[in-house]
DNA sequence: CCCGTTGGCGCA
DNA sequence: TGCGCCAACGGG
């Protein structure tokens, strides 16, 4: 039935059918009984209604989703996997060919996987076991050796450093390639060869959904083609255009940001426009202010973290890079500033937002439900409450959506937080792009009746479309 | 900035 | 063997 992973799970695989039944009964008394004060205690925080609109009525298309799974491609998961682990043999002669070299001990006695002994290698002064690198990054047991730090090291390398380039190009990659293959590649198919991830319903804090065994939500791109469609059938995927950005803009009633939305505009070139001061934006300072917005609108400040691409030049990743937008603290500040000067609808909003729940100790989302905040008062928890009315909210539309989708039949096969994969006979493909879009663009009542528009994708496979690498892959279409 | 899941290490 | 920590990935 389950998968027993832990050690702790395992021992209950060591018990007897009769005193795993009875801790089964037992659990399940319990449970029962703690049914009719949960009810008391949404109906006492004014929870229950919502409970019953949404949460409910979702439990049966999330159970729906979750037994149709999505069909594994072996071949490709496996012949993906061979290419990645001769790549990870390359990166690893690499990194212990430089081992060898700084310490004088044998490559076997490197573990790559370590970040003490990254750190070491690396920071330790050259002579004694290391580079003699300069650290950019700190955690709270030493130096930090993650993407951030290595571009930082690489960043301001001193040119008696050179020598370490190809290490820390190698160390970069690696870290990539070790996740995709340890984490992403290593699930297994059920008997019929689907795939059939455990689906999260009650685990996120704003009512999102999260997948595990495996999870799919976190799979790179190009780990996602191994899924496909089954004989006969197609992908559809379709997805809310900006949804957060969309809710931000109508909670605060920010007119700036509605106008560009209404008039079909691209609302990231505006908020470059308005984060940078001028008009003709590159693609690099859309690109960042695509990221930097939603730092700073969920209550972070100023300085954005560096750029964690790839840049070693061996496996070809720097020609990939993005135009790195390089800007000073102080300069980022004035950007937010301005942003909020113009926007200052947004501001507004976040400051009766804290205030409201800074002594409710709670949030009445528009769309309905409540959410708690009882932790003592924190800048962390600041940014929760933030946060709230925006991933909630996206994650309540879907819900609603994802509600009338399965009463209608629609064949969902996952749900990821602004859009639905739906798998549809070659023939059902027209007709199901065109009720998907009526049911996800519905009217929403609590916002003035204003409707979030929606993109449309169609694919044999969950991969990205790419004209040589994946042709079959998840494509835009406009129908 | 927020929301998540998971592998691997290293210490108690 | 349990647990904290680090680090990776995705979505907004």
């Amino acid at each position: 039935m389950g998968k027993y992973s832990g050690t702790t799970a395992n021992k209950f695989l060591n018990l007897t059918n009769e005193r795993l039944g009875t801790y089964n009964a037992w659990d399940a008394y319990n449970t029962a009984r703690l049914v009719a004060p949960l009810i008391q205690e949404l109906k006492d925080n004014r929870q229950y209604e919502h409970y019953l609109s949404h949460v409910e009525p979702l439990q049966g298309a999330v159970i729906a989703m979750q037994s149709r799974g999505m069909l594994l491609n072996y071949d490709a998961k496996a012949s993906y996997r061979q290419k990645l682990s001769a790549e990870l043999r390359d990166v690893d002669r690499v990194i212990g060919e430089a081992y060898s070299l700084y310490t004088n001990s044998p490559p076997s006695t490197f573990n790559p996987n370590s970040n003490p002994q990254i750190a070491k290698l690396l920071f330790s002064p050259l002579g004694s076991g290391g580079c003699g690198l300069l650290g950019s990054k700190s955690t709270k047991t030493g130096q930090s050796v993650d993407q951030e730090a290595l571009t930082g090291i690489l960043r301001k390398l001193r040119k008696k450093d050179a020598h370490a380039v190809p290490l820390l190009h190698a160390l970069f990659h690696r870290s990539r390639l070790q996740t995709i293959l340890s984490r992403y590649l290593t699930f297994s198919a059920d008997d019929d060869g689907m795939v059939r991830a455990r689906v999260q319903m009650a685990k996120a804090k704003t009512f999102r959904l999260a997948y595990k065994d495996p999870p799919l939500q976190q799979w790179p791109p190009e780990v996602r083609h191994i899924l496909e469609a089954r004989p006969g059938h197609k992908f559809i995927g379709r997805d809310y255009s900006q949804l957060e950005a969309r809710l931000m803009a109508y909670l605060a009633n920010d007119t700036p940001s509605i106008e560009v939305f209404e008039s079909g505009g691209d609302v990231h070139r505006a908020n470059a426009q308005d984060l940078f001061g001028h008009s003709n934006i590159t693609e690099g300072e859309r690109d960042y202010s695509k990221g930097h917005l939603y730092k700073i609108c969920y209550g972070g400040r100023g300085s954005e973290k560096e750029k964690t691409a790839c840049p070693c030049i061996q496996w070809g990743c720097a020609e990939k890079l993005p135009a790195v937008v390089d800007l000073k603290r102080a300069t980022k500040l004035d950007m937010e500033r301005r942003w909020f000067i113009i926007h200052n609808a947004v501001n507004v909003f976040q400051r009766d937002l804290i205030e409201g729940v800074r002594s409710k100790h709670y949030y009445d989302h528009p769309l309905g439900g409540r959410r708690y905040f009882t932790a003592p008062w924190s800048s962390e928890l600041e940014r929760e409450v933030l946060n709230q009315p925006l991933q909630y909210g996206g994650a309540t539309l879907m819900a609603r959506a994802q509600i009338s989708l399965h009463e209608e039949g629609a064949p969902i096969v996952l749900q990821m937080h602004d859009e639905f994969i739906f798998e549809v006979r070659d023939e059902d493909v027209e007709q199901l792009s065109l009720r998907s879009k009526e049911i996800m663009e519905r009217p929403i009542p609590e916002l003035g009746g204003i409707s979030i528009p929606t993109d449309l994708e169609v694919g044999s496979n969950w991969g990205k479309w790419h004209k040589t690498l994946n042709p079959d892959g998840m494509r835009e279409t406009t129908l």
